[in-house]
DNA sequence: ATAAAAATTTAGACTAGTCTAAAAAAATAT
DNA sequence: ATATTTTTTTAGACTAGTCTAAATTTTTAT
């Protein structure tokens, strides 16, 4: 059984060993966590004995089988709750993060298993990021940066990369949440903003917000 | 913001209070908390400093205002989590217990604000025990245990004394939950095992179980 | 190929919470 | 009223997780 600390680890490790088939770094970790480079030392020794991840020292570490399953479920309970406190509790969109980064840490498998039913067994949260099922298989849907994509593109929006509040409470504003159709009219040489068109308006939304928003491709 | 264990020592500080007026004594928490004196003793001193409750070397401890009102939240945050696993989540009365206490240190006003909501606003969770609202008020329904009633009475079962599991299925088994019509038929002398009628059948009950069973008078 | 810079690990210290064993205070019994 | 027992507190140690500062290893630059 996991501390709630090494579960948040763990997690960490998983997204970042995610993006990228390389190694994960101590420092990539540290910054992840908020945490210092030695705190993160201590923690991968610990999680390495106990399995969840291989770890050679000064080149980094690997999250294991065991690892990635664990982690998914972490993620299947976030996205399970983040559902739930959109879909009954009513919560906008962009408020439900840091509630549910304290829920997916109750134990209970069959409370998981319950609230799964509860809200008819979702495929993705409000995010638009698919949810696990029970034995960690996840479906993904092929997305990529809107920033990625040539103008005249004409797609939806899948999910948001960055969980930041101000982030999502922009999205929100401007109507750019997951499920959306959006078109990408153009591209700004200068300093690669997009116009764009969503909800039926049209808008420019700069280089950083748009590495940001994943569409269906 | 209390931790997760301070919370725990205030709501079991509480729970003493309320039984007996007299201060609360640092076994009688290490008991209630299963740890021992000398770690109450750390603990005592810490909630003290920070005006949850007023200690006495060697006397014992009395819970404050801000105490009690502290107490009061989490109680209330325990007792709307059972209902939710209950009646949404379709749990039996006697599992909920141990998720209850994991999901009362959630931290989040607004959340719990909105679960009341979600669930109509109920006055009593499923074990019959009053649910505080938001200012902390708290409708005590009159009761008592069915061990003190003379045979001859009926009435209905208001909420169980102990939270012990095996207690609890028992009940279930026999019938024995809250809200149920309850009639007190016989005592007997030897034993002061009780026989009853519950769910339309006849069945005689111990001593100690007649006293975890608290009926309205 | 070596010097400088960056990343990582180690060493040692700190807080929160816990424990055992010993000391001190209070309650009880004779 | 004094001795014994019980309760409570203190002292010191331990684990989990964190930090800073110093040491070590790897990478980068010349």
């Amino acid at each position: 059984m996991l501390s709630f600390t090494e579960e948040n680890y763990l997690k960490a490790i998983y997204h970042l060993s995610e993006s990228g088939s390389k190694a994960v770094l101590t420092n990539e970790i540290a910054e992840a966590m908020s945490t210092k480079a030695a705190s993160v030392t201590d923690m991968i020794k610990k999680l390495s004995t106990k399995n969840f991840i291989s770890y050679e020292k000064y080149y980094g570490v690997k999250i294991s089988r065991q690892g990635k399953s664990e982690a998914l479920m972490i993620i299947r309970k976030h996205r399970l709750w983040e559902t739930f406190l959109v879909e009954k509790l009513l919560f906008n969109w962009d408020e439900v993060h840091d509630i549910a980064e304290q829920l997916e840490h109750i134990q209970s498998p069959l409370l998981i298993q319950k609230l799964d039913e509860f809200l008819g067994f979702p495929k993705s949260d409000p995010h638009g990021e698919p949810i696990p099922d029970k034995n960690g298989k996840i479906s993904m849907p092929s997305s990529m940066p809107l920033h990625d994509q040539l103008p005249g593109y004409a797609g939806s929006i899948v999910s948001v990369k960055d969980s930041d509040s101000n982030l999502l409470k922009y999205l929100n504003r401007i109507g750019a949440t997951p499920g959306k159709k959006i078109r990408l009219l153009a591209k700004e040489e200068y300093d690669e903003s997009l116009e764009i068109e969503v909800d039926e308006k049209r808008l420019t939304i700069s280089k950083a917000v748009a590495q940001n928003i994943l569409v269906a491709v």
